[in-house]
DNA sequence: AGCACGCCGACT
DNA sequence: GTCGGCGTGCTC
């Protein structure tokens, strides 16, 4: 028996089939798909075997293999096609398309052991728990696990070890020892909701023939997407089979994920990021057995290991994280699921408030089917959006907040209505910089300024990780006149509380929400009232719904507009749209005040008047004037490496080499990225725009090849890339 | 990715 | 004469 073997290396040279032989006492438990331990000139390797056949066209002297990994079938039929696929769309190596599919327990790696990781949860010992004396400090910790009923060791350790190892030596707490995911999901009566005739006309439409077949719902704010999802997810239950829901990022909508918990229970596989990799592949296993039938996870979710599915739903459709867009293989979970949607013969729906000028124009030409909900389920209008022009109103504002703002701010305040504040962060960071000269602070890796952390009182460079002490000297000047510009949700925070100083600020951001299950706790504390305002970043904008929120204010809407990026109109306008879709979800009726230097930007003011079809059609103009998506295909070619020089004459090699051979095709650069250095490397980047280029992946495929094994230079190619660097 | 092979510079 | 620099090529 000969196996063809596909090895862990990512590694163009070595991206193909290896011939071993396989040993008679072996040979029983080879099946296509499993990993197996091969011996690779001096090293072992684990690779994927993709073929059994009884001899080898290479005339090489085979060599056996070491070991079997698994039992059962990992790389299923379907999922062997598609990373062929993914390898032939993104020029990724095939190896690397198999191995993004997978969780990191089954990935092909030398020296992995597929642990069956035991995790260890304490439980509280009610009984001897009255008959004891116990410290506050020991009571809190108590009170956790009471509330929990069982929480994990990590967690417990965090609190404190010392508590913990008090509490476990009285007997109080008490170890469990869970092989897997046993934290179980109990269905609730009445958790399904009366559908308005809006969505049952759209639940109508779908189920009309649950054939493969793409849907646009275009659903405002507030419209109930949700429960349409949920009532499709359950007639493909009904029907037997099973569904894949993709949400943007999963931490960030623990009030969905909950909501399907009640309705579903144990069906559901929720493929959180904050799981550790033995209850991912603990997770894994479940949904490949057929244990839970509802997959709902991030991009990678996408992947998981579902026989005989008959819905896929991808939620927020418009959001940039479904696109990988930073390693290999550089993939957009919307084709993944259009692929397995049609492998399966079932409905795709992408859902958004505001989709994409990609998805929204293929619903336009009918080739996705174009649904919407254009009422919010509670019968209200969406919230009235007012502008304030902080040109002028800067001088009279109190710190980043018009007088309008905190007006209203006071209003809700006195109402007992709660309140959410957006800082638009993207594109935008505090930075050091001298007032004397102006001189800047900057990482002395990469072309880029380091960011300010209060907390520390350090700057950090956002790229590599760079971090000094900050200085109250300037190096250039030395006068001592160094403070930190722009602003940060701290700095928002502290004016906030100057000028309210009786609410009851909530403030997230990633320095507050990085702990695990920290945004939760926030997200539950602020539903119940604990807080009157929440200010954060992008985190705040997606997807919370909270019944007394009645004013959402963005502090400043411009920065992301000045981002050098094609989509940053419509980025902002999708972000705004959002983020104001989160005032006047129940009775009441909501409001949103919109800061901004560019009152007149459409971006801004189809977010007023609520106007997407008025934003997409402007937007469409644009974009069919400077050649850019949906009217022409981008592809994205990164040059990078140590020696600039070299780099540099190669970029410029490259796009002749393009020129010579792309005729359908506008070729633009090579330019210096718009973060130069990274790291001490340097970085080029080439634009492909085209229609139609037949020859294009062959041009391309040639010039990987050219360079294939040359360490001095990395190419990276992004076809559809979601930003250009 | 490793590792061997190989072809040129400065040293005991 | 030899140690060692890293360019090139191979791994079933």
């Amino acid at each position: 028996m000969i196996i063809g073997v596909l090895v862990e290396l990512s590694s163009k040279n070595i991206d193909k089939m290896f011939d071993y032989l396989v040993p008679l006492n072996l040979q029983d438990n080879i099946k296509i798909g499993i990993r197996v331990e091969v011996p690779f000139g001096s090293q072992t390797l684990e690779g994927f075997v993709l073929e059994i056949k009884d001899n080898s066209s290479s005339d090489f002297k085979l060599k056996e293999i070491i070991s079997i990994k698994d039992t059962d079938i990992i790389l299923n039929e379907e999922l062997l096609e598609l990373g062929k696929i993914m390898h032939n769309n993104t020029l990724a190596t095939l190896i690397s398309c198999y191995q993004v599919m997978l969780p990191k327990a089954l990935k092909a790696k030398q020296g992995s052991i597929i642990n069956k990781k035991f995790d260890t949860y304490y439980m509280v010992n009610e009984s001897i728990l009255s008959t004891m004396k116990v410290t506050p400090k020991q009571e809190e910790m108590i009170n956790l696990c009471k509330k929990n009923k069982l929480v994990k060791r990590s967690e417990l350790l965090e609190m404190s070890s010392s508590i913990l190892s008090a509490l476990v030596k009285k007997g109080i707490l008490v170890e469990e020892k869970l092989e897997k995911y046993r934290l179980s999901y109990s269905k609730e009566l009445g958790s399904k909701f009366q559908l308005t005739a809006d969505q049952e006309n759209v639940v109508e439409k779908v189920l009309e023939n649950t054939r493969y077949k793409p849907y646009l719902l275009h659903g405002v704010t507030g419209s109930g997407k949700t429960e349409v999802y949920m009532e499709l997810i359950e007639d493909a239950l009904n029907k037997g089979k099973t569904s894949i829901m993709l949400v943007p990022e999963i931490s960030l909508t623990p009030q969905m994920v909950e909501r399907f918990q009640k309705r579903f229970g144990d069906n559901i596989a929720a493929l959180h990021s904050a799981l550790s990799d033995g209850e991912k592949y603990d997770e894994w296993r479940r949904i490949a057995r057929g244990e839970a039938s509802i997959v709902i996870g991030a991009r990678s979710a996408i992947f998981a290991p579902l026989k005989n599915i008959g819905m896929i739903i991808i939620d927020e459709e418009h959001s940039d994280s479904y696109k990988q867009g930073d390693s290999n293989p550089r993939y957009s979970a919307k084709d993944i699921a259009m692929f397995r949607g049609e492998y399966h013969d079932c409905p795709v729906i992408f859902g958004s408030a505001t989709p994409s000028l990609e998805v929204m124009a293929r619903a336009q030409k009918g080739v996705y089917e174009y649904l919407s909900l254009p009422n919010r389920v509670n019968g209200k209008k969406l919230p009235l959006v007012r502008i304030i022009d902080m040109n002028e109103e800067i001088k009279k504002s109190k710190g980043h907040f018009s007088r309008n703002l905190i007006t209203s701010i006071n209003d809700k305040l006195e109402k007992d209505e709660q309140v959410i504040l957006l800082l638009n962060r993207r594109g935008y960071a505090s930075f050091v910089t001298c007032k004397n000269c102006g001189y800047t602070f900057k990482c002395p890796n990469c072309d880029i300024s380091l960011t300010y952390h209060k907390s520390s009182n350090t700057m950090r460079c956002h790229y590599c990780g760079y971090g000094t002490k900050v200085y109250d000297t300037c190096p250039e000047c030395h006068e001592k006149s160094i403070s930190d510009l722009g602003v940060g949700t701290q700095k928002i925070e502290e004016e906030l509380g100057e000028i309210f100083p009786n609410a009851r600020i909530l403030r997230m951001d990633f320095d507050t929400t990085s702990r695990k299950g920290a945004h939760e706790k926030m997200i539950k504390s602020f539903k119940n009232h604990e807080y009157d305002i929440l200010l954060g970043t992008q985190i705040v904008a997606k997807g919370l719904d909270f019944s007394n929120v009645t004013l959402v204010g963005v502090i400043n809407a411009d920065t992301s507009l000045n981002i050098p990026d094609f989509r940053s109109s419509e980025n902002t306008f999708s972000l705004l749209s959002q983020v104001a879709g989160r005032s006047g979800r129940s009775e009441k009726s909501g409001e949103v005040i919109i800061q901004t230097f560019n009152p007149d930007h459409y971006a801004i003011s189809y977010t007023k008047m609520h106007d997407y079809m008025g934003f997409y059609n402007k937007e469409m103009e644009i974009r069919k004037t400077l050649k850019y998506p949906p009217f022409y295909y981008l592809c994205y070619i990164k040059i990078s490496g140590k020696d600039m020089e070299y780099i540099s004459k190669e970029a410029d090699k490259i796009k002749r080499a393009l020129v010579r051979n792309l005729l359908n095709t506008n070729i633009l650069g090579p330019t210096p990225s718009t973060i130069f250095r990274v790291n001490n490397i340097y970085r080029f980047g080439i634009i492909l725009k085209y229609k139609k280029e037949e020859k294009l992946k062959d041009v391309l495929n040639k010039i990987l090849e050219h360079y294939k094994g040359n360490n001095k230079i990395r190419i990276d190619i992004d076809f559809n890339p979601s930003q250009i660097y």
